[in-house]
DNA sequence: CCTGGCATG
DNA sequence: CATGGCAGG
């Protein structure tokens, strides 16, 4: 038992992923800018640049935990933004447990569950449609990444929707082994697919590509979500054909962000990361009509992303 | 990883300890009184039978978790009882994460805390004193139980203050057997105390005496807090001297609990137990002025108990 | 700093 | 059905 009639301090909190970086390193040097740089959003595009009609709009969404995302109103925001198809990653949810509010939602009969099948409420993905894909199939076909619930696909009649929650790296890049295998292989799936019909593959990739995709880019090169191995996955999809939409659109844009973490006020700072993506197959490319960050949508770590595609 | 499109129900609640007993038995037989069996309590009295007035005033209650308790306002509700010393059971709180509501309160210049050594967040009991003791000891000279933070003893210039969480029997009984230990090495230290000086003991000795000292009686006999073995620890210590404040003045009061399990909306039905208690050395009876049970006051599933008593 | 599980009550 | 601690992010 442990005694006594005085206290003392706390620890100080640690240098974290997204700390204020300089701030850290000198004390008392807070330098934290008095607004913070957001990135204002322009409207919806819905004519792509060979001169079609979007006629497909796609939202993702990782709402760390559907059912306190759903508490929160997730779905008012869902009925108002009104996707053809709804990506949902780390629903943390086992099917029996899935709020009625989303499953008797009548605007999409048609929905896909995915959860991990070791540790209940962990990772898992969703997806929700309109209309009835000719096709779904759950993992990317081997055993050793598909006991996660990471990923879904769905065929539909001239492209295959993937929608993925990559695994993360994780605290002193534990599983950054792990990752590099998964990217291998998750790169081989898309590209099996790729050869039979265009894809349009959606969800936290885990990783912020280049430097203008994350606030504090120098301070993070050790950190999960932007070492160089982790980098190099997403430039390999990119060499392997798939094209950022986001990047693609608005080549410059800063503080463009999908993440933040829930602490230290890192969102209302705009300190994020941008790790949620559409990638498309080049040839869907000219449908290209906009890609979207809702960065004001609230209910998750993450912010939804929605794509509008000529089809 | 698991699949699917559609959900099953959930299975159903099972019998718990409170269960609305014979309810459960024949279906659809829902006999809860419409309203609920309240114990409405009458004034303080503030005069000891032998006509000499209260000078002391004690105040016990398991808080279920010090930190929840204080933000639900339990220190507001301090305030107003003023008590003299103040014991607090189950704070579930290191020492160095209390909150500074506490720590720095002024009526109450001397504070004394014990918590698990292993397990943060488990057990833990307080004391808190207007008047400096002449003495403040850690549990009860046994190794073997003052692991967990349950006692805190205070020597008073006229009596010792004994402040105890008894360990629950548990689910199952699992912790049966520990528990009969300790009743009896219990006994023993508050024997040897007694023999010294008279003594108060209070705290929630997680046991319900008799029948009218808990709701169901009859479908609890085999549950942690009323079997056979825990009454029977009880009844020998007041076979040892020892007398129920309470019951001394109140013998025939039914509906006077302090617990409520959180379950099935006990607390508003008034399906409860009598947990917590005030034990006084025969001698100190004659000063015994009154023994109450706040009932109305909230943020724990225990609610307070007053002791009045001219010393 | 949030989530969802878990042990405990 | 609450608490706190834990892993995970």
């Amino acid at each position: 038992m442990k005694r006594g009639k005085k206290t003392e301090e706390a620890a100080a909190a640690d240098g974290e992923n997204d700390s204020g970086s300089a701030s850290a390193k000198k004390p008392k040097k807070t330098k934290e800018p008095e607004a913070p740089i957001l990135y204002e959003d322009p409207p919806d595009k819905m004519t792509s640049k060979d001169g079609r009609s979007a006629n497909m709009k796609i939202t993702s969404w990782n709402v760390d935990g559907l059912r306190a995302w759903v508490k929160k109103g997730g779905l008012d925001w869902v009925r108002e933004e009104a996707p053809d198809v709804l990506c949902l990653q780390e629903t943390k949810c086992a099917e029996k447990d899935l709020p009625a509010e989303i499953t008797s939602m009548p605007e999409y009969p048609h929905k896909y569950w995915a959860v991990s099948d070791d540790k209940e409420g962990y990772s898992g993905v969703a997806m929700l449609s309109k209309t009835e894909p000719l096709k779904v199939t759950y993992g990317i076909g081997k055993e050793e990444h598909d006991k996660e619930g990471r990923v879904i696909t769905a065929e539909f009649p001239t492209f295959f929707l993937v929608t993925a929650y990559v695994p993360n790296a994780s605290r002193g890049l534990v599983r950054l082994d792990y990752r590099k295998t998964w990217d291998v292989d998750f790169q081989a799936y898309l590209t099996e697919l790729d050869v039979q019909k265009p894809l349009v593959l959606c969800g936290d990739l885990n990783v912020a590509h280049q430097e203008i995709d994350l606030k504090n880019p120098k301070g993070n090169k050790k950190n999960a979500g932007f070492t160089p191995e982790e980098r190099e996955g997403f430039s390999q999809l990119l060499a392997a054909g798939f094209v950022d939409s986001f990047r693609e659109l608005y080549p410059e844009q800063a503080n463009a962000y999908t993440f933040w973490t829930y602490m230290m006020n890192s969102r209302a700072k705009n300190v994020g990361w941008r790790l949620d993506y559409f990638l498309l197959s080049s040839s869907l490319v000219p449908g290209l009509c906009d890609s979207k960050i809702r960065n004001k949508a609230m209910g998750s770590d993450h912010c939804p992303i929605t794509l509008h595609l000529a089809v």
